[in-house]
DNA sequence: GTTAGCACTCTCTTATATTGAGTGCTAAAA
DNA sequence: TTTTAGCACTCAATATAAGAGAGTGCTAAC
């Protein structure tokens, strides 16, 4: 059988009619709400092939039908129209950019509460990924006689900080004498290539206090780690879900909440987008198994050309595609675009 | 009518009993779980007492009854047997802090995380508050020529950082002299006790460059100004309102739901909360009408003698209150001990 | 003062129509 | 050959009725 261009017409009718009312679409409804010229029988037609071709379901036989994965999947990738913003959405990202906001987690978060505002969608983000930033300086700060903060400043102005614990009879010229050491050893490298075996060569260098040094090593390996690991994820509009028709029962809000507070299943979904543009992952496309009647849609963003991390945005699979797709990816562009400016190298 | 001790004794059992089964109480029930020496005619009697009395309600004629607030307030105030902690409550709490976690931040999130864990109650904390801490250092570490690190260490090892943008033209050694200047004015003083105007005085001392000046001023005054506030919520397991009976319509879990989601608010709750010990705030005894169904069971916890903040507990009113009070009793107490042993003055 | 007994109340459950949206099939019309 | 009107059939959802069950309140006897 083949998928002729009314056939389109009429799958195109149903979805758009179900993303809007969540009800099952019946043949008359078609047939009075989107004139397409043909009478509600010969839709019921189109409707059985539809159904035989997988693009259609029926929840039982007096039902109207709702679409399947594979009719969102074609629809993302050939039927449905990209919008573009609304005055009110384009507004809101505008007013949201103009802030000076000088933290990069901070923008980040912002970006994800706006997102979450405009498409009443959950909104989530990978914080920033700073394995491939290079290291320009870094420096013990003596804090007090136990204590020293491991400032590492990375390009692009970002910078980690770690609290670490020095050992009793380490006074600040040493600290300094390391911080030197430190810098020679690492400047210019990224997280990722940090040789922390070279650390322990600080023993031979400053051959006193053998022992002492241990923990002191131990202790700037930890901060170093710290810095290059960042798993942490900005999540907004968790409640969002609840105004879905499809979460009114409380086993479904249940699943999807606890997902939610999962950070490390969060983090592994996100991380495991790459590539370019705006992503759509359509229910059981997705690698969680609590997902399955959700979509995701992703994009990633960027300081200069690398990528720092992604966005992403949940809402069941009866989602508004078109309208999300389109913010999606003038919120990724817009946040890439004011990342570089303020912190591009 | 005189509450006597057989009054007392009924109307526990009827708390007790509603607390485990979440189902109204009927007398009969009473008479055969609870060993009264008493028939279910006399507890109807007494019942009937409880009720005109204000510590009973009847949902309907033909159902059981339920405790009122009052009912729960007599409870927490006088009838409760407040338990000591089961041996598997104790080690859990005792692994938590057998872990040695250096960012105060830390340790209390980690907290809040054991106690929604232990209990299966929402738990919430306040981030720790430095307003009242000293500030021992103030440090201006250049990260590049556009940016410096504001490093301010308080008493007690703890320290806030905040990035400022610095105009264009200021070298290290100036940093390093605005940084004199700035620990002889604000050393040993609280972060509320800073005075502003002070600052301004940094135009006097170092009259060059005027202009410039105005907006490095500023962002100083932003960056000690971000030091002292510090209004983050540690908030976990939202979700185990779900396990609750009376949580099982939508409308209910959104109202609840989106109250957590108000960091401002829960910031407001807890920090109203003084004094010592646990504290606990039943229906609608609490400030805010979405918690009119909830009981909140809050402490303080300390470093040393000053309080840093709050940690709390939320559930429906129809909450073990023996149980909880006895953990969280245990817990902010441990909590307050093991900073007070690392950060200690 | 306490208790057995019993009528009464009200929710909750189960069983039984009734309704209505929607389909699939058939036969006639285009 | 394709389209469409017509109609019987299906099935969830809603409404209605009957029954069961839990619990009370009252009365009268202990």
């Amino acid at each position: 059988m083949e998928l002729d261009a009314r056939k389109l017409q009429v799958l195109q009718a149903i979805i758009h009619d179900y993303i809007i009312t969540a009800e099952p679409v019946g043949s008359r409804t078609v047939a009075k709400k989107y004139n397409l010229g043909i009478s509600s029988a010969t839709i019921r037609n189109e409707m059985s092939d539809l159904e035989e071709m997988g693009f259609l379901e029926q929840p039982h036989t007096s039902a109207g039908r709702i679409p399947s994965e594979k009719a969102y999947r074609l629809y993302v990738d050939k039927l449905m129209q990209v919008r573009s913003l609304s005055h009110h959405e384009a507004e809101y990202i505008k007013q949201l950019y103009e802030l000076k906001i000088l933290q990069l987690e901070e923008v980040v978060y912002q970006t994800v509460k706006v997102l979450s505002d405009i498409t009443n969608y959950t909104s989530v983000a990978l914080a920033p990924q700073f394995n491939e930033i290079t290291i320009k300086h870094i420096q013990l700060v003596p804090v007090d006689k136990d204590f020293a903060l491991l400032v590492v400043v990375t390009s692009s102005g970002i910078l980690k900080d770690t609290l670490i614990q020095i050992p009793k009879g380490i006074d600040n010229d040493f600290l300094q004498k390391v911080s030197n050491f430190l810098n020679e050893q690492f400047r210019n490298k990224t997280f990722s290539e940090i040789d922390l075996d070279a650390l322990s060569s600080i023993r031979q260098i400053f051959n006193e206090n053998q022992r002492l040094f241990n923990t002191f090593v131990d202790e700037l390996t930890r901060g170093l780690q710290e810095g290059a690991r960042d798993k942490e994820i900005y999540l907004e509009g968790t409640t969002n879900i609840l105004n879905f028709p499809e979460y009114q029962d409380i086993p479904r809000v249940r699943s999807f909440l606890s997902l939610m507070e999962e950070k490390d299943i969060l983090y592994r979904i996100l991380n495991s987008v790459k590539g370019n543009g705006v992503k759509v992952s359509i229910g059981t496309e997705n690698p969680h198994e609590d997902l399955k009647d959700c979509s995701l849609i992703t994009a990633t963003y960027r300081l200069g050309e690398r990528v720092l991390g992604t966005i992403g945005m949940i809402g069941p699979t009866r989602m508004e595609y078109s309208r999300a797709v389109s913010v999606m990816d003038h919120m990724a562009k817009a946040l890439s675009c004011y990342l570089t400016k303020l912190y591009g190298e």
